[in-house]
DNA sequence: AAACAATATCAATATGTATTGATATTATAT
DNA sequence: ATATAATATCAATACATATTGATATTGTTT
């Protein structure tokens, strides 16, 4: 019996890769926040107010989202805007439906 | 500016049975399990020799997952045997695709 | 330069979830 | 009936993560 997932070390690694972009995904704000921006770009001020979730709170979740490079950034003058980046999300989207 | 997954009742709802289901699959036993009853029924302990997690606490996972209907479960005198539920899986796989 | 607006950071707390250890349940075998 | 094997449950604890409140940073406007 050779269960891939279990015994094949890459195919492992690759599991522990989708649990962390899982784990950033399944948090609903993040969710919602990549939700929102496949549509389009946009700066926090209106995502927080879109969210109804706290400025701070919304930064935050913009953090991680971005250290996972689901989305980049750019500044104008005072504003910050985001955009999703798609060829990473349909990476992991194409790894996790192999594997389920 | 009419963002569907804020604005929309449905579809709102429909995001936080993703979120749910993702919370669930994000965690790397669990989702470890999912990819070894894709391959073939297997009973607990088995499974939890191949997780190299404790008994109880692979009784507990499978708790979770049986929960959320993304496995089944027959007993075949000490042992019960768990499967996959394809359907159910696959079918959030694509409600997640369509969010995405 | 001072005031303001947008965003980010940080420490403290709250909340949720995984893990552990002990024990219960169920079915089988002696 | 007792012992054993497989699984499940439960309370206690540990650990991780989200949230809050206060403050810092950066760029703009006057």
């Amino acid at each position: 019996m050779k269960i891939k997932c279990c015994k094949n070390k890459k195919v492992g690694s690759e599991l522990k890769g989708i649990v962390d972009f899982l784990k950033v995904i399944s948090e609903e704000n993040r969710l919602r926040i990549l939700c929102i921006l496949k549509e389009q770009e946009m700066c926090v001020c209106e995502i927080w107010q879109y969210l109804d979730s706290p400025q701070n709170l919304t930064s935050h979740h913009l953090k991680v989202l971005k250290g996972f490079s689901l989305i980049s950034s750019r500044k104008d003058g005072l504003k910050v805007f985001y955009k999703l980046n798609k060829i990473i999300i349909k990476k992991y989207l194409k790894l996790l439906n192999k594997f389920l």
